[in-house]
RNA sequence: GCUGAGGUGCCGGAGUGGACAAUCGGACUUGUCUGUAAAACAAGCGCUCGAAAGGGCUACCUAGGUUCGAAUCCUAGCCUCAGCA
């Protein structure tokens, strides 16, 4: 069951530069990735005005409904820009990877069609992953009465059921998933799929020319950087906190935080304290994810003329088509 | 100023004579990663020698003391909190 896709599709005026008419129509992708607060969707509203281009977000929590300021959407304050992929779920509806690379991808054919370059913006590595590399398993169904049987058991039974049904499975798989119970139970639901359905060729895109630009910072800016957002977003993430009447069915940094501090647990101080150690702490999992993902062009923002060298660099990716 | 409670590692908070370098959470560090990914999970987390097993050193406010042995008992001091002045 789908998402209510958001309206694709409306008419703009193109903003096609000289330079993009005669060449778009290519498959060609441009990604933008890297941890939270390093400007990524500002860099990329600048390179979709020099390309013409359209932002798709690639964010876990900024495609539902509400919470902008709690999960950073960035709207574009003028022109007739949009960023496709925010706010197209239900807060307290179940997303998912695979939803989010179905929905993104007609998105970013639409786009295509439209002779524009499609910009990926985000910070969730899975769906940016699901974008840019074919993923087999992602396509298979969750079965609900699989993980309502397994929900609570200890992971000792998902252990030994996982090895009776699919040793290799089991062999294939390092310590940490092994010790994990989510991932024990998606292993041995893809081996009851594949037990009864032969291999699915799900009809995956390839990929295309892709280019991937991944932005970096030095820790510290990060963090100051990651206080001062937290600071200017306050106010509303509170209002929003405390107008959203049921609980979200993902965790949202910042948000039981704050739900503390309307309930007087803990102060003011305090939340504030938490949510940005939430968010510094997601900044470094990014990194840890980012950093082994091969062929992404790392642009240092601290540099004065980063900015000039992306756009060098996508220029000669985008113009010099062979 | 009197009475009661208490001072434990970055924080919260167990332990109340040996099995304690000190349970447990959080933070922090390093990682894992194909339908929850801002998720879930793993390892590490006083200093030091060692590949490991294991060893050495310094630690539970401070200073003394009792004991074969103290974070744990005693004395004094300093500080904190609650109630009474």
């Amino acid at each position: 069951m789908l998402p209510h896709l958001p309206q694709l599709s409306p008419t703009m005026p193109a903003l096609l530069s000289a330079k993009s008419e005669h060449l778009a129509s290519m498959h060609k992708l441009l990604v933008i990735c890297g941890p939270t607060a390093t400007g990524k969707t500002q860099l990329a509203l600048t390179l979709a005005s020099t390309f013409g281009g359209e932002l798709v977000s690639a964010d876990s929590r900024q495609v539902y409904n509400g919470l902008d300021a709690l999960t950073g959407k960035d709207r574009p304050t003028h022109g007739d820009e949009r960023i496709w992929m925010y706010d197209v779920a239900s807060l307290t509806k179940l997303f998912s990877v695979s939803l989010y690379q179905r929905l993104a991808q007609k998105i970013i054919n639409d786009i295509e069609r439209r002779k524009k370059l499609p910009i990926v913006v985000g910070g969730t590595g899975l769906y940016i992953k699901a974008l840019t590399h074919p993923l087999s398993q992602i396509h298979i169904p969750p079965n609900v009465m699989l993980r309502k049987k397994f929900g609570n058991a200890p992971r000792e039974v998902l252990q030994e059921e996982l090895k009776r049904i699919d040793q290799y499975k089991w062999n294939s798989m390092n310590e940490s998933d092994k010790d994990n119970p989510r991932r024990l139970i998606r292993a041995i639901e893809i081996t009851q799929w594949r037990s009864s359905h032969p291999i699915d060729h799900e009809t995956i895109r390839t990929p295309g020319d892709i280019f991937q630009i991944g932005l970096i910072a030095p820790l510290p800016l990060l963090e100051d950087r990651i206080q001062k957002r937290v600071m200017t977003r306050w106010d509303d993430a509170v209002r929003e906190v405390q107008n959203t009447k049921e609980q979200p069915i993902a965790p949202i940094l910042g948000f039981s935080a704050i739900q503390q501090f309307l309930q007087g647990t803990i102060s003011k101080k305090d939340a504030i304290k938490t949510w940005v150690a939430e968010e510094r702490a997601y900044a470094k999992r990014q990194m840890t994810w980012f950093k082994k993902q091969s062929g992404t062009h790392w642009f240092d923002i601290t540099k004065e003329t980063y900015i000039q060298d992306v756009l060098a660099l996508v220029d000669s990716w985008y113009t010099n088509y062979a």
